[in-house]
RNA sequence: UGGGGGAUCGUCUAGCGGUAGGACAGCAGACUCUGGAUCUGCAUGCCGUGGUUCGAAUCCACGUCCCCCAGCCA
């Protein structure tokens, strides 16, 4: 463990922290994670949460779990309930401290009274339309709405009916009466009121029919809460002055609100409209689709969570606009699971072999170690006949250079197992296609060396086909093309980045006998090939597999350099 | 052009007036019953221009570029 680990970070978050506990101006540390229950969650808030929790928990403090559910038409309990059971997963927990804004609303209402009490908020009877026009813009003032100085008596009557259901939707707001000048949009008296009559709150129900805008909730809500350090991403940063104006009006406790960049991925979009689109379209099977960059979706695509968390604690944080490398994220991965994953052998494009030299029926059992990374997982038999499947990919009917696999007439080794020699290639007489290899082995070389002394450079699997265990397997790729694909040609939309080859099935793979039976969500590497995970898909006929990351391959460099070169 | 932020290797990120460091990616090599893992080495960076200073990524000035804000979304 090297002294970053074990130091506490110092990033400007921990450092302000600290200062601010240094100085007195709180005496502990109190976070939350505030989600809004409108989607799943991804990545990009796997980063929050690691930070909301993360440092809470380093300060001695506490993390609320506080859902900001001020926007009933785009909220659902499917939602909460996805939402706790990622940030459960990913190993953060809130104990019984599970918030929502909406307990809030009571009492929000009472502030917002307050407010118009002291001749700071009023009711506006303005359209949508005619709010949005008068706000001017980036360079010049708004107008006042000529409902701006109404009475407090009048605004209190008017603001109760609001409650009351007495008008239809859009019909009034409330606003705060700040500074139509202001240089800063977000004071040039924001709503915070609107008059939702539909859908029902899905907690609330049809107990209210204004809802406060997340303006208005949020920082009272992190007061109410007692939060000292409010962290939240960089947009929010303009509205930071709001906030404090309403906690000032309403002389309530004060939190210190922190920006800090949120993540960009590279390859993929986060964004919870974005992958909201890609869902309701069709353009992957669902959130937990293992393409998609939710924590579902990671998960089923068989990362882990402690992977989860090493990316985090990696890419630091700070207040710069960043895109970190995907690459960072499958490192962190192959890293987890080199440590833990027991090693399988599964051959994804079989191709059939026959031994000839070796007898009919005999079948043997074959030592093989479960994980070299780890003594302790042991070791299991796999059995050896003399029909077996290889990679398709591992034969060579003409070798490029630098192949050191089997072609006509060479020798490898069969991990586990013994030296073989192709001596034949069978061919499909129409197709042409290779359909099987003949190949003899080397009694003497079981335990992988041989007594004469010669070498072979390669090591391939394989599974015996009398013992295989039929599978699927699914291979993924980045589900995007470009490196950014927010940014898209001329009238087109990020939906025209998408690879079209993200997804790759294969039907007919075959896995040794030790898996049969794998539960979902098991993860292993087939060796010399990558990280899988069983699919909930998987039936106890036909397992199925997740290609969780590739592992590195040498090979797969020389051969594309060399295709770039020709 | 109003307001708010930000600029350090290809990508993230340290640095807080005293030799610009780490990780990922890249390249080269060693080792290997996984072309895996591991190990070794290499290359690449302070937005610009002035100034202060014995000494500046760091302090000052002036520029430049990038991001966010005109929802009754969050």
């Amino acid at each position: 463990m090297t002294a970053s680990e074990t130091s506490p970070s110092s990033d400007f978050i921990r450092a302000a922290i600290a200062e601010d506990l240094k100085s007195g101006r709180y005496q502990l540390v109190h976070t939350r994670f505030p989600p809004e229950p409108n989607g799943y969650l991804h990545i990009g808030h796997a980063k929050a949460i690691a930070i909301d929790f993360g440092v809470a928990a380093e300060f001695g403090g506490l993390c609320n779990l506080r859902y900001d559910d001020t926007n009933p038409v785009k909220e659902d309990v499917e939602y909460v309930d996805s939402i706790k059971e990622d940030i459960r997963w990913l190993g953060f927990d809130w104990n019984s401290r599970e918030f929502y804004a909406s307990d809030y609303f009571e009492e929000l209402y009472e502030f917002a009274v307050q407010l118009i009490k002291k001749g700071k908020a009023y009711v506006d009877d303005q359209s949508a339309e005619k709010v949005r026009l008068n706000r001017g813009t980036l360079t010049e003032p708004g107008v006042a709405s000529p409902y701006r100085d109404r009475s407090v008596a009048e605004n209190l009557d008017l603001f109760e009916r609001m409650r009351r259901g007495e008008f239809p939707d859009g019909a009034r707001v409330l606003r705060a009466k700040i500074d139509m000048a202001s240089g800063n949009l977000n004071l040039r008296d924001p709503v915070m009121y609107r008059i939702l009559h539909n859908p029902p709150h899905h907690r609330t129900g049809e107990k209210w029919c204004i809802y406060p805008m997340y303006d208005f909730a949020h920082g009272q809500s992190d007061s109410i809460e007692g939060i000292t350090h409010s962290l939240c991403s960089l947009e929010y940063e303009d509205h930071r002055p709001l906030y404090d104006w309403f906690v000032s009006e309403l002389g309530i406790y004060a939190p210190r609100q922190i920006e800090f960049a949120r993540l960009n991925l590279s390859y993929t979009v986060l964004s919870k409209r974005l992958l909201r689109r890609l869902v309701s379209d069709g353009y992957v099977r669902g959130w937990d689709d293992p393409r998609m960059p939710t924590l579902s979706g990671l998960r089923r695509r068989g990362y882990t969570a402690e992977s989860i968390r090493t990316f985090c604690d990696r890419i630091g944080v700070s207040k710069v606009d960043s895109t970190v490398d995907i690459a960072l994220l499958e490192h962190c991965l192959r890293e987890d699971l080199n440590k833990r994953a027991p090693r399988v052998m599964g051959v994804l494009r079989p191709l059939r072999v026959v031994i000839e030299n070796y007898p009919e029926d005999k079948v043997e059992g074959l030592d093989a170690v479960n994980n070299p990374e780890d003594p302790a997982a042991g070791a299991r038999k796999v059995p050896f006949s003399r029909v077996l499947y290889i990679e398709r990919d591992d034969f060579r009917e003409v070798p490029p250079p630098k192949y050191y696999r089997l072609a006509p007439g060479r020798e490898v080794r069969l991990r586990y197992a013994y030296f073989v020699k192709c001596v034949g290639v069978v061919k499909d007489e129409q197709t042409g296609e290779v359909v099987e290899l003949r190949c003899t082995y080397d009694p003497e070389t079981l335990g992988g060396s041989a007594p004469d002394g010669r070498k072979v450079k390669s090591t391939i699997h394989w599974v015996s086909a009398a013992h295989a265990v039929p599978a699927e397997v699914r291979l993924y790729d980045r589900l995007f093309a470009t490196e950014n694909p927010n940014v898209a040609p001329e009238g087109e939309g990020f939906l025209s980045n998408l690879n079209p080859n993200s997804i790759e099935v294969l039907a007919d793979c075959y896995v040794e006998p030790a898996l049969a039976g794998a539960l979902p969500g098991f993860l292993c590497q087939f060796e010399r090939q990558g990280y899988f995970c069983v699919d909930p898909d998987s039936t106890p006929a036909k397992l199925a597999f997740n290609r969780s990351v590739q592992l590195r391959d040498e090979w797969a460099k020389i051969e594309s350099k060399a295709a770039a070169a020709s």
